[in-house]
DNA sequence: AATGAATGAGATTTCATTCAT
DNA sequence: AATGAATGAAATCTCATTCAT
């Protein structure tokens, strides 16, 4: 029996930390290998090259971050309590897991096309959400207009939310983040209204 | 009379399609050469290098948007009036020119130590224009916490318009962006009151 | 009572497939290991490295194809006869084991440095089969250009035989090989003659 | 205007010894470059990676020898002057370009699956040709069982002069080769008959 | 001004081999 | 005996930049 491997988990934390510091395509399997402290090669022994190490850090976060989302948005409770939930959720994970919702941040920009197209996003839980709450106040199903409607209203949320996010993040407003989740939920139900 | 050089504009014009179709490194002066239909030393002979160039692109346009949308901004109309001239002319240059429009949304997550800490960004553009109108609103200096609010109020306003634009971008929206002027001037309207 | 390792045969036989298909030098450890279905490290335990291994298959492989034409040659049947047993012994060879048969082949133009320079290869059989004969034939030595003669003979002779076996190894010709056994005998009595 | 390329010759010279004296595989960039004074980097400013150049080199020496035979048996002298001038004309490469010649010896062994499967080869020509002979002397187009046999004599002339010739590189015999000239078209002859 | 050639530095990836269990 | 993990060295290839014309 051969022994546990030792390199794989400090190779996909360097690797997160590093493609958020400095973006993918900037960041060099030396420098992953170098922070892990372990050779460059061993990464080979996880991943057959760095887009897969890439691909597979994103596809476990970001199902991380969906789980994390579509738990805030289960149960009964009043849409209003459920956004809340969905914002403080995101909120304290940036303000435990920084690392982890800034990868998200990252995702529209730099993995547009390596990313399999039809994998559920963040983002789709919400306009999700949004769109079955309006379905419901309405009783019936939303006409073509109305879906557009709602899809807009999903983009402004989740665009307040994430800018917020990066003014903290870029030290435009001072952090924590999850000081603002009163603010920024009050201004989300405001869009819907 | 020295005639105007013929490489320089279709290497900008190749650098920008480049850089926003794939990123700022991934791109590299061999494709852009190629693209611009020149040799790759041409780029030499306008820029130093390439860092160079893609400063000056960055900054080029960068001021091209915020002198856009100071214009909307100026005047003594309505801020609302105000307010929707700026959405509506940001929407019209991302229908006129998409290239550029891009390259403004890439620079938060791929350029933040190349550009100068104290350039001007169109971000500050609306957050001065929010902050002056609530100023004026309330007769007098705001306190640090309406300061604070101010700029909050600002993030939304940016993210719903980012947002929707990005839904746009990726296809979860069908375009022309301009479409959207009255519907996001609206909820901008709805994040202030 | 230590019972027989397991990985070995495999190994060999893993081996003689990759070097046969794509060449010794293009056939790694882990392709080797992969094919035979046991690990890297395996072969090491069974031979003190990839050289070893290749060295000791080839040695195998030749000396049974050298002892195949020995017994072949060996008798005192008339030489015709034995030359059509050794065609015979080959061509049959290829038929019910392609892999060993073309790993001769592969010999002269993969392996000339590290096969030691004395080992007795397959067309020395002939070629001294082919000398034995001749010397027979005169009822003496053969003087030093009759000497240069046959060398030119058994060249000629393992030139049509091999490439007859060339020919139906990629498809040129139909098989099976040993359809050939009489028609090449034929043709090499000729050269003889 | 740029400078004349210097690398491209000399790394083809190069590539060329160093495939014939080591193999394909077993020759690196590295030492390509080393051998023709260059770096590493100048190679792919000629082709686009290593196979590349590899085909590129096989392909231009094969067909240089293609040509050779076919000019050597073309005309409408008897068919043993041609195939006399056949077997001189490859001598006499083997004498003066050895390296070119050796390339060919090399094509079946190393590189069977990296050309393209209807270029034509120099064993084409001879089995075309003897193909052609065998069809006039007839009279009339050849039976299945004729073509086969054409074939098969074609296979054997061929592989009596490369034999020949792999016994002179690897110093079985002694050179030139050219001495051999008469011998082995009476060889071929013999088969013939 | 403009070019294709050339390059040193460095990126990614592969390889044969050794290690720890 | 056997394994998967790990590694240093080297292979292939890319990059931004400089050179010679």
């Amino acid at each position: 029996m051969p022994r546990p491997p030792k390199a794989r988990e400090p190779l996909k934390q360097a690797a997160l930390q590093l493609f958020v510091e400095r973006g993918v395509h900037a960041t060099g399997i030396r420098e992953i290998a170098k922070h892990a402290g372990c050779s460059e090669a061993a990464l080979y022994r996880h991943w057959p090259n760095k887009d897969a190490l890439t691909l597979a850090l994103f596809q476990e976060h970001l199902s991380e971050v969906v789980q994390l989302l579509d738990t805030a948005m289960a149960g009964e409770a009043p849409f209003l309590e459920r956004l809340r939930a969905s914002v403080a959720a995101m909120f304290t994970l940036y303000d435990e897991q920084p690392l982890v919702f800034r990868l998200v941040l990252l995702v529209q920009h730099e993995l547009a096309q390596v990313l399999p197209e039809d994998m559920r996003m963040p983002q789709d839980v919400l306009a999700d959400a949004i769109f079955a709450e309006r379905e419901h106040q309405a009783q019936k199903k939303l006409s073509k207009k109305d879906q557009e409607e709602s899809i807009l209203v999903s983009a402004a949320i989740i665009g307040i939310f994430l800018q917020v996010a990066t003014y903290v993040i870029y030290g435009r407003m001072e952090g924590p983040l999850n000081t603002y989740t009163d603010s920024v939920t009050d201004l989300c139900v405001k869009t819907l209204s």
